[in-house]
DNA sequence: TTTCCACACGCAAACGTTTTCGTAAGGTTT
DNA sequence: AAACCTTACGAAAACGTTTGCGTGTGGAAA
């Protein structure tokens, strides 16, 4: 088995000092013609690669970004990694990925791994544990070590630093609205508990929209749900004989749960009652009925975090000091599961 | 903005030499007990981590093993890599990840670069066009320059290495076996084109089921379907007015748009019409009816192919000569959408 | 012949660690 | 008092690069 080959060794196979070498692969006038075309040749033959791992050390960059993000298997935070890598790679940086699981202790662990030396800056989208904990540290310790930051989705506001978001009770009220503008006046939400920051806004939205058409929002008509992982029941129980003409949901999954336990309890989506989600994804796309859904365009919100990451990274020191917040419009996308009513 | 400290600010601050600092840090009882003191001391006041970088260098790893995958929006893959995340951490490796895009460029690029230092050895599932143009070299070369690779489910029989697969002719025979044992005769295939070595390969299991309960095999009954983003109107075309009582197809996609086509022609699933699907992914698990499918247990491949990596990367010489193909076992899991035939 | 200049190359430092080995100071043994 | 051993620390090399600067060689100009 070959081992990589380096610079020293090219040098001693060729008879120069390791210092020739490198000048003749960067085509340096200083370098002979003729000792340049020997050395390129040599190093083609050898499959010669720059080692990262010292150029990362002499430059103390490493040229890569680290992402930071609580769910691996979740389509929208993988579309997300989707638009930075591709900025990304664009500009000549790698990603390198990390999932907290939603654990406050592997949000740290990971991020002080990555930041010991392995990534020059961070995106970083916070943990269910970190949200209830407020607990920020690491996050403040990272900025202060000079590696800068850009929080997306699950963001912090106490954390000063670039950030990436969507305008979530924005987004819940473009939904909400669509709702009433169809005709529903009974509209039911399926949200999380407030700790959760996007829940709590999309939340606020709802509300929002309501107040603005003069519909009485009903305590009884929200539910807050906690364990995501086993909601089917208790949206049955929010959901059973309940007067409404329509249903929002904060995400997918509560969107198709809805729709599943409507069916079982008889009820059929659209014709009798509305449902209206939020991201957009697969369960969205295929669903049937499809969904009419909230899109938070998450390539889009990668895209925008990376360029704000580089900027920082490669920006000179004036534009290092300022920090943005980059709001994502989101969209309604209209499809088969809440239509107007006669 | 503090900057990240290094041992040599330490031994200045500290007026000691930087072996001292480094030994203190490490307990060495070559050092006194008072200089280690205040060394630690000072150490966490500073909140010194040491680079990972310059341990890289000179230890010549980096503890750091490179994935990539096909897609990244994907949720079989990304399961996959939750396996491997598990078991790196577990062992103290840092995981990253690229996605090939399916491109085989962009494959080459990425194991290029981070086979330049950035990883100790891969875990890899070739792209579409990597296994249409059959050219390995890429991984061929990475392995001659002494990093394993692990290839996982898109692997290449060519390549002499560590794999990870499922039985995937098996797990199509074992679904259509289930197909026949509840009653179905006439049953459909909707597969991929054949240079996708896993639709093939699912393809043969199909069509060796069918031979073992004696069942003819009908063309007209196979679809390879090649652009999965728009396989809707192909599906719909081939399945109308076809006599038929069953549908394997060989992922979600083509499972779920088998239910909604036939809906649209009248025809009900799991009532008129058995469908099983492969891969255990959201949509089988959330659809209406839910997806009678052959789980993968994509978490488990990525366990065995990090761990085969790991213990390749730890082994001794002797370990590293042989190469393993592990084949984890697919399972039927049974849902909604086939059910006995009365 | 002396002086000067280009040319082509090598030296060495630096990035941050770890680790082997060397050594000064002080104490203990004869 | 001489010889020796601990103890506690420092020097330096190594990992693989890049790069500023120094330098030897040869030829041309004076």
């Amino acid at each position: 088995m070959k081992q990589k080959v380096t610079l020293k060794q090219i040098a001693k196979e060729l008879d120069v000092s390791i210092s020739t070498v490198s000048k003749a692969l960067k085509d340096s006038v200083e370098i002979s013609l003729d000792t340049r075309q020997k050395v390129k040749a040599f190093a083609k033959l050898y499959n010669y690669k720059p080692n990262n791992i010292a150029l990362s050390l002499k430059n103390r960059k490493t040229k890569t970004i680290g992402v930071i993000i609580p769910e691996i298997v979740h389509h929208f935070f993988t579309t997300v990694i989707g638009g930075v890598e591709k900025v990304a790679n664009e500009k000549g940086y790698n990603v390198i990925i990390c999932s907290s699981n939603n654990s406050f202790d592997k949000e740290v662990i990971n991020l002080e791994m990555l930041a010991s030396g392995s990534a020059d800056g961070f995106i970083l989208s916070v943990a269910k544990e970190t949200q209830l904990k407020k607990d920020y540290h690491h996050i403040e310790e990272t900025m202060s070590q000079g590696m800068p930051v850009v929080l997306f989705d699950r963001i912090i506001d106490e954390v000063v630093c670039d950030k990436v978001i969507i305008d979530d009770s924005k987004g819940a009220q473009t939904a909400t609205n669509h709702l009433l503008s169809i005709g529903c006046k009974r509209i039911a939400i399926l949200t999380t508990v407030d700790y959760i920051s996007v829940g709590k806004l999309r939340t606020n939205g709802y509300l929002r929209a309501l107040r603005a058409y003069d519909v009485p929002e009903r305590e009884d008509l929200i539910l807050k749900i906690e364990d995501i992982d086993n909601c089917e029941s208790e949206i049955s129980d929010f959901l059973k004989d309940k007067d409404i003409d329509a249903v929002f949901a904060v995400n997918e999954l509560f969107a198709v749960t809805a729709v599943k336990v409507l069916n079982n309890q008889g009820k059929k989506v659209p014709d009798d009652i509305a449902i209206i989600g939020f991201t957009d994804g697969i369960l969205s796309k295929h669903f049937i009925p499809s969904l009419t859904t909230i899109s938070q365009h998450g390539e889009d919100m990668g895209v925008r975090a990376a360029k704000l990451l580089i900027d920082k990274l490669e920006g000179d020191e004036a534009a290092t000091e300022e920090y943005r917040t980059v709001i994502i419009d989101t969209s309604l996308i209209q499809r088969q599961s809440a239509k107007k009513t006669k």
